[in-house]
DNA sequence: CTTATATCAGGTACACTGATATTC
DNA sequence: CGAATATCAGTGAACCTGATATAA
């Protein structure tokens, strides 16, 4: 969330070297802390945290889907899931039901008052995004999705079959 | 650091869209969670933490510097500071000394076990770094560096005179 | 008196490991 | 039996707000 509470007359650091120059990882992090910084403050008028946001947009996704699987794909143990989904069924915002075919497993859906939750969080969200390619020409933006695809892609991914 | 324990059936999300299609922000965050992920990874044998290295780095970069100072570039609270800088100091990789020109503040800088452990960190880094790039033409990485240090300039920054 | 600095106290959401009961 | 699921307990690093003492 960060506080700034003045000025500093101290400049922005970069790990020595500064600017288009800077360690590329360097700026990778500062982009994505900017980023975050502007999601976090669009989320926290709706009290909202971005782990929840992330369950919540997965649940959508994948309804009736269960913890261990929820856990496997953000990459968490079982255990933080379970909390993240203690405090969003706290809220309201999440249902459990019964797994039609494992027993054990529980069925996550989002209640009514998560799907709405949801869309007004996305609808803050697409404005966020929105401020990432202003002015950035449409070949510019190809080059980087692809590097930023190629990222994610070169660790992620279980994969198989969609739907 | 994440612990993905065994296979899952159900592919990777996308709110919606996927791969190079799919929102921006989202692809952002994907990207840089998999380069943290590996920076994590890189740190946890030597026991430090990215906030950690962050602040070790900072230090590295303004010997001397004040908390207060501290707190501002990384855009954190004073009172957050300070709890890093008390598991700094506890495992022996800052010192504390007297502000040759504010009583009340400290000068903080790096311990010669702090100096060490930062170099060790940072050759783990590098290394991580490296992969950021790899078969990446220079034309696209100067594209690739312009956006990112446009994201990352137009929300930070205080700035004035250096020294 | 006002501001800046550091820190104490308390609280919360996330992350982990380890242990346990249940189900397949 | 082993493997998967959910959840209990405890721990810890990072974040916050609020209060406090000291110094400029």
């Amino acid at each position: 969330m960060s506080k700034r509470q003045s000025e500093t007359h101290i400049p922005a650091v970069g790990e020595g070297k500064r600017g288009v120059e800077g360690h590329i990882g360097y700026l990778l992090r500062q982009a994505y802390a900017v980023h975050r910084s502007r999601l976090e403050q669009a989320l926290q008028p709706l009290g909202l945290t971005l782990p929840q946001f992330s369950v919540l947009t997965m649940l959508s996704a994948y309804p009736g889907i269960a913890g261990a699987d929820l856990a496997r794909l953000s990459l968490l143990t079982p255990q933080t899931i379970c909390v993240i989904l203690n405090n969003l069924e706290k809220a309201g915002f999440i249902r459990r039901s019964a797994h039609p075919v494992h027993r054990r497993a529980q069925c996550i859906e989002l209640s009514p008052a998560g799907l709405l939750m949801l869309k007004n969080c996305k609808q803050r969200v697409e404005l966020v995004e929105q401020i990432l390619l202003q002015g950035v020409p449409a070949k510019e933006e190809e080059v980087v999705r692809r590097w930023l695809v190629q990222l994610a892609m070169t660790d992620a991914m279980p994969m198989s079959e969609p739907r």
